[in-house]
DNA sequence: TCGATAGGTAGGAAATAACCTACGTATAGT
DNA sequence: ACTATACGTAGGTTATTTCCTACCTATCGA
């Protein structure tokens, strides 16, 4: 009735740009695609903050759907799951032929400026 | 001596993914996108919020420099700036092989099911 | 030159994100 | 059963973002 969680009720789109824009959850998205699956003990290794912070940052990349994961004994594994960023790559589609039409620009500008050397 | 202004000392990456954490900023770049450079005054018309704080977000857009702007007149002519995203698009490089291989499990999972029908 | 328009900056309030210290729960090992 | 380990949740604090109301500056048109 009062859904207030910020985070949770989001479009996925939201959420998945939102959780990706902290540099402390790219850093575990790029040790879980470097290193596999692994358990929290491991994945918190590489950073300066306090347990409950880290599982913090799970929790958004959890809701993002960015990453799952999988008990095993007492510890969590959580591996990647990079289907949901298809969906940033499709948010990005449309620009890239503006950044190429730019690119082209400096290229050609490029070239010309060759004719002095 | 102190920086503390949060967004404009970072990583150029950092500054971009920040940026397209909003939805509101996400949209003012799909507006310069599909209507070209566009005065303040036009897109802000799209958005509720009052106008310093529209001016916040084209600041941080410029910060990231995913948007220029050109005097003419009184307006402001803001225009996009994608090169800036092609960062995006190389983050996203090295993942687009794991959803490749996830997306063929689910594939051959699907054909599999397939047989039943 | 005066008033209106376009858009920014200053300063502050409210919302959210990021972090912390307890503390709870589940499993493993003894 | 008892203790240690692996993680999470609860609750609260601090930092950052987002938004607001003035207010300042520049340009246009009468």
């Amino acid at each position: 009735m009062t859904p207030t969680q910020t985070i949770e009720n989001q479009t996925a789109e939201n959420r998945i740009f939102a959780a990706l824009a902290s540099p402390v959850r790219r850093e575990v998205l790029r040790l879980l695609r470097e290193g596999g699956p692994q358990p929290v003990q491991e994945l918190a290794g590489h950073f300066e903050m306090a347990r409950p912070s880290f599982s913090e940052h799970l929790r958004v990349l959890r809701a993002a759907g960015l990453v799952g994961e999988r008990k095993n004994g007492r510890r969590r594994f959580y591996r990647l799951e990079a289907i949901p960023l298809t969906e940033v790559q499709e948010w990005l589609t449309p620009y890239e032929r503006f950044w190429r039409e730019r690119m082209n620009e400096l290229d050609n500008l490029l070239d010309r400026m060759g004719d002095d050397e």
